[in-house]
DNA sequence: TATGAATGAGGATTCATTCAT
DNA sequence: GATGAATGAATCCTCATTCAT
């Protein structure tokens, strides 16, 4: 586990997503990382534990900061369908504004090894709760479908959502990621609403 | 590009799909793939260009192999909501038959360097164009909602069957992925059909 | 020692000095020279022990066929200063016509292993010894000087030829070296001439 | 280009020399040459670019440091003929005293690849240009002919020294290097005396 | 805390040679 | 004699990590 303490911590985070977005995964030595954030190669050391935490710390802290800032929104939001649309901006605007953590997070960190991954998937986890929330509530205001497992529909709102932006970022901004909220909004809301649940149960 | 003569070609990329199920993307050795291939490490050079070759390779055989399987089903299919769901079930049988073959796409070579990946993108977009071309007869039928861009259309249903599998793959197959298939065959159509857009478009 | 039978070892032979010229000693490999000569990789084993006799006989072939014409040449001039010209003439002519056997035998021959090397030497020697009853018939004929070693005058002689050479080839050609015949053999001349050593004799 | 600074670089360059010496340029891998330097495989890279560039280095320091002591004797001799005779007895006496220097010039070097031979033909100009000024000033003097052309003359004195070289590294130092020095001084200026180019100039 | 010189394990690829046909 | 598919040994270089200062 990494020292959060002192502002290198945060420096050599932010460095690291920068040498990544800008290189590539596998072009992200630790010495390139040291000097984009100005400190020696043994500094970072002092900080973290091993090149993949600060890799996994990479992650946390940005996609840490970015399930609060959702959480906080989505409680000022008060219909259900709102939040999902509030989830669904969040999550592609945040990439749209971000193009370096969008490389990082779709494309390069997903290049990454084992344990990475799993520090990655760890954090993911409580994203997937923040969605699973939000479907809870749909389903328990009788507003969303009650038929289908919650996981499963999880599974299909984060799929959709990162299958967007993944394409959005391989072909390199060459579309409007916020066009496609409204959307998916109408699409996701379709495949949720109660209504539709009615016709579809056996 | 791969010598695709002899059965050595196939031998050698059913050794690469099991040594990679088996030790991970990062500890696929050549030597280990040719071991497991019963074949001398230079033999692989003989069959393909070099490390990434075998790679791409075993995703496009195997992938190829797989769309043309799909293709040819869902040619015996009359409804495109039996379309849908007959690509939905295919996915999803495909990879829980093929456990080795489920690690290995969902996990191990997406950590593969930037060559491998461009050569894996190659053969995906003709499963994108598949998945497209169900969406796209839906419409003309007047079934399927004409609202929203095919292609977003399209990254849900990819999205939300990509983001099932990792799942199923990550958690060591401990839910059956095959119950899966109605669930999101239920959501992918209340998500799709005609009736659901009149009361979403604005 | 190679099979001199059948028109295949000379076939053999002068696809390698294409090729060795073509593409540099590093970058000859055996398929390479087989390939050339329009016979299988295994072929050439039938005639060659190995690379390195292709290579040995290569120089022994085109040598030999040299030291014989020059000493047919020699025969027929009477004065050993003539004699001394003709030598100059003929080794720097000789390498002047054939541009593929100059950069073979001055630049790409001489980057082989020991092996080769070896064999090289030996048949050198017979160069050797040809400019050695050169400088013996002068010496006994009284031209020559006789207070310097036939071998010392031998190594002035052969270095200046090969310096010339080797100078000629890594120019590019970009002189002419026929021009050289006249001004190194008044050099040697005057370097060899009885009426000098008077002089120098201490 | 290589790092000079530290002592280490000094270090690898000895080793090299030694470790080629003995075990030829074939045999001479990075590892053996980090052994007998003791230091890490990987530490070489810290002042060398690659193989090729310690190679490249071992004959340019040594060779450098030879043209300036060559340089610094000649200055120190007022006549033409004993500069060309301090050059004859620098040329074969560095060898003499450096068996190591001397395989690894006159023969492992030579065998190596078209990088390393280009860095070492550029070092080898300089000496070439050393040479042609003790020849122009000669000829500036009077003392030397002026009908053959510098370079010329050039070739047969670095012609006729190297083949003396090789021929003593050969035959593994079985005569005497520098009892050549005077019988090819005598040659030599026999060679370039003013006298001498009266009967010759035709 | 901070430095950065030093470490050393690890792997893809080439190519001379063989030998069953 | 002729073929050419198969073999497998051999090596340069990178880069995460350490530790003396």
């Amino acid at each position: 586990m990494a020292k959060r303490t002192g502002d290198k911590y945060q420096t050599i985070i932010d460095a690291a997503v920068r040498v990544i977005a800008k290189y590539g995964y596998h072009n992200s030595q630790v010495a390139k990382i040291a000097r984009e954030a100005n400190v020696a190669d043994g500094t970072i050391y002092l900080y973290f534990r091993n090149k993949d935490d600060v890799l996994v710390s990479v992650f946390r802290e940005k996609m840490g900061e970015f399930i609060r800032a959702t959480r906080e929104r989505l409680e000022q939001v008060s219909t259900v369908e709102g939040k999902l649309r509030e989830l669904i901006f969040m999550h592609l605007s945040h990439l749209a504004q971000n193009r370096d953590m969008a490389v990082v997070t779709q494309i390069e960190l997903r290049q990454s090894n084992p344990v990475v991954r799993e520090g990655i998937r760890e954090t993911l986890k409580q994203y997937y709760r923040l969605i699973e929330e939000v479907i809870r509530e749909g389903m328990a205001e009788g507003v969303f479908r009650r038929d289908v497992d919650v996981r499963t529909i999880r599974m299909m709102i984060f799929g959709t959502l990162d299958e967007a932006a993944t394409s959005w970022v391989m072909k390199k901004g060459k579309f409007d990621l916020l066009a496609q909220v409204d959307p998916i909004h109408r699409l996701l809301l379709s495949a949720l609403r109660k209504e539709s649940q009615e016709e579809e149960t056996a």
